[in-house]
DNA sequence: TGTGGGGCTTCCCATCATGGGAAGGTCAAG
DNA sequence: CTTGACCTTCCCATGATGGGAAGCCCCACA
């Protein structure tokens, strides 16, 4: 019993995670060589599926492939500390809030720039006025560090 | 008076665009192509400037390479309808707002998982036991509509 | 047993905005 | 005239994802 194994498009529909990010994945490490048929077929056992599903759930919390993998091995450490990956968990809060408050920045901005402006067919425009004032502060664009499906 | 111009490092102090970009704005068309020297070396003059400065702070908003080229057009537009760049500062707002939420989310699972989570040397760990759970809803994974910078 | 259609394989390309860096030409100050 | 800072173009990488082509494989049905 339990020698069940489904080929790759089966393992994506079960898991959610698409046939195209699972070949992916496994090419990058994140996930070993699955098994193959004969004729060269991947094929996925109800463990594998686990972990896909896994993944699944830790991407759509936001985390990196990188996190991924570190809570993939803390998950497979029988003696791992709680604590570490509660360090991951909340190092992903931290980026979540820094990049929530970034865009709440801009929303708020650009609503006070579309309530001011009346929007009928006049060429007057506090949104343009403001964009064409030039005062941007120099702040430079910092590299993200790496996360979100960002979709 | 007023002929005075500046190299591409210059324009990119003074208007918080890196060189980079604003040879990578030009080559894809957002920008008009810079006048050049006799040995080649882009130019720029106040009125361009200006225009790297728009282009910089509807950036800093979040607003797409194509949501600004619209902008730069309606701006330059002294007959455009100030509906327009209402509804494209609008859409943006929308867009700010729907990712927002989705960060949001994840945050708020993240904490209350985080919160549940002792962090100390022992293995046990809410944080992974909802990872492995597998209960993930199928929700597909949209392609976003470009926009933020994301950094 | 033949065949058709769907699934699998690998490989390349695109996204979006950005930076890094190499190889080589230009310019201005000393 | 040299030196060093700047400019040019060109290629590559990022992160996670999808699209699509070319070709092989497998099963069900006639």
């Amino acid at each position: 019993m339990s020698a069940e194994t489904v080929t790759i498009g089966e393992a994506a529909r079960r898991s959610g995670v698409s046939a195209k990010m699972i070949r992916w994945y496994e090419e990058t490490g994140l996930l070993p060589p699955a098994t193959r048929s004969e004729s060269g077929y991947r094929h996925y056992g109800e463990a594998d599926l686990h972990t896909l599903r896994f993944v699944r759930r830790a991407r759509d919390l936001g985390f990196s492939v990188e996190a991924i993998a570190e809570l993939l091995a803390l998950w497979h450490d029988r003696a791992r500390p709680s604590a570490s990956v509660k360090a991951i968990a909340e190092d992903q809060v931290a980026d979540l809030r820094r990049r929530i408050a970034e865009l709440e920045g801009m929303a708020r901005t650009l609503e006070r720039l579309a309530d001011s402006c009346c929007g009928d067919s006049r060429p007057d425009c506090p949104i343009l006025d403001d964009l064409a004032a030039g005062d941007a502060a120099p702040s430079p664009r910092r590299r993200r560090r790496p996360g979100l499906p960002t979709r």
